[in-house]
DNA sequence: CTGAAAGCGCTTACAG
DNA sequence: CTGAAAGCGCTTACAG
């Protein structure tokens, strides 16, 4: 079946193609009887004007690039989730990029090419450089980008995060307050941008206590850190365990269970990022609690009014974070 | 900056705009010496052609869409990470659409307006008779559909999907075999497709072992279902437990031991996910393992050859499952 | 093998 | 307020 075009439609309701398209971008600007009946045609034919011509014709797609590496990874989904309820909501489309094995400079043009109105960007796997070739090629195609759950120093670019150092730093603290000195930070051996701010946080929170700060770097996959951590126990003392994934602390507290630690009597443990995972552990896992569907339907929010060149108080949004304390603390 | 259209093309290159669509798509077609000089041309200067304006002219946008409700669910965002990586490959576009608040038929008249190639359908949550609206719809625009992870009876569509009644089937037997008898199966008060037929095969295997099948229906929230399991101990006798969910199963678990039941010893359980959760949990949880992951890559696969009208060997895929037996059984 | 021209389905000044 | 016409950046028969 051939879809309806806007010539049906203006044949239907005896007037010309333009009109019909004033009925569907400019309504005001027809009359009000003619508009009815345009109308009521476009109602009976089912008709829904052509995206790609309307796109190719106004040279505005009402589409946005999203930019991802991992979708995979809960904190993503969770980002997407609040992207597509705000883009629907303001009726945009949503176009998939991976940047895995592919040229920075590839994946742009393409972006580019599918005439996207706007870019977001997910991944935090890219250091600094690599997100200014990105940036770079997004500005020379006149195409905003907002950075989502992702940020750099000294960044002018629009962005929507949450504070992981400030969260890290209070979580860190708590944990000194409770009185813990061999605190450890486990992280990962790759880099993130989330979690470098992290340890960051706490590496300040345990210099400004005169504790020495000890990052331990290993794997998501528990079946890695789980020989890690066993091995851990034989040489190293501890007190305090941060986790910037939850399901790393969560593998922790299990090898530290079997190894006769008691948690949190012996070793307190805390994750930092809120996951299911932190509600399935024996004990509940204290979290540092960061909105990351939030994030995403804030950066959605920001990308839609720089789209539409609307006022916009600011361009750089920090969310809130909070302290969740269960049994592990 | 103006992006490099396939005029400035032509004219650097001192040919017509014809033939640098050639060289793109036809290159066969065009003098290999003018093809290099074009080529040269086209990398020098950056080229990519505009999707859009491809798309409008070749009546192919070399993009897909997505139809998904909870793009948070870790099974969704599994599907998809098959999906992405094939679509990558076969150098496809994806677009994503939800469904959730909205009409289908707003839904699929959205869909064919933008000018898809092809569909994959992967909302789990509908029942027959939406998804018919959806195929009907997809058939008039003459738009190929993919049914990934999803399949009613009866159905003549493409699909790719586990045999779900099957593999809990195998995983109910085992459990029976093991001496087994008041086996409950945990599933979810909303309806899935995934899990009716879950729901099948632990009620063929118990019916089969004589045993009465037993369903109760919960929550995938942890709060509330935790309540509700601490209900259930106060009144049911139980000595097995399979879930199809594995967040369920770990949170029955929890539970259970907080009851003083012991697992396995006392009661053996199982999830039919094989998720994270499954090695997290203390004791790790036996469980049906279906590849998510290649149901998704598969499905886009062959929707690739439908798009491409190449041969299909067989329009119904049906991916192994095993079981994975961890310590809860 | 190559170019001129029509057309994909829209939007948007420009006249009237 | 409405229509005729140009144009968005491509593809694709059709000639030559």
């Amino acid at each position: 079946m051939a879809n309806t075009t806007i010539y049906d439609v203006a044949g239907a309701a005896k007037v010309s193609l333009a009109t019909v398209s004033r009925v569907m971008n400019n309504p005001e600007k027809v009359n009000p009887e003619t508009r009815e009946r345009v109308l009521k045609v476009i109602k009976e034919l089912g008709y829904k004007p052509n995206a790609i011509a309307r796109g190719l014709a106004s040279r505005k797609s009402t589409t946005i690039g999203i930019i991802l590496s991992d979708i995979t990874r809960a904190s993503v989904s969770q980002l997407l989730g609040g992207i597509i309820d705000v883009a629907k909501k303001y009726d945009y489309s949503m176009k998939l990029f991976s940047s895995s094995n592919i040229q920075l400079e590839d994946l742009m043009r393409n972006v580019v090419a599918e005439q996207v109105d706007g870019v977001l960007f997910l991944n935090e796997e890219l250091n600094k450089e690599e997100i200014e070739v990105v940036v770079e090629k997004a500005k020379d195609a006149d195409i905003p980008l907002v950075l989502t759950n992702v940020n750099f120093a000294g960044n002018m670019l629009p962005y929507a995060i949450v504070d992981y150092t400030e969260g890290t730093y209070e979580l860190t603290k708590r944990m000194i307050d409770k009185g813990r000195k061999d605190i450890y930070l486990f992280s990962t051996v790759r880099h993130y941008f989330t979690n470098d701010l992290k340890e960051e946080g706490y590496i300040k929170a345990m210099k400004e206590a005169n504790l020495e700060p000890r990052i331990f770097r290993t794997s998501g996959d528990v079946s890695i850190n789980k020989v890690h951590f066993e091995e851990f126990f034989k040489n190293h003392s501890i007190d305090g365990a941060i986790s910037v994934r939850d399901s790393i602390a969560v593998s922790f507290m299990n090898v530290a269970i079997k190894n006769n630690r008691r948690v949190p009597e012996d070793i307190s443990v805390a994750g930092l990022q809120n996951t299911k995972y932190a509600l399935l552990s024996r004990p509940t896992l204290t979290c540092l609690d960061t909105p990351v569907y939030d994030i995403g339907a804030v950066a959605m929010r920001l990308l839609t009014k720089l789209m539409r060149h609307e006022e916009i108080e600011s361009l750089h949004i920090v969310l809130p974070h909070s302290i969740i304390e269960r049994e592990s603390l």
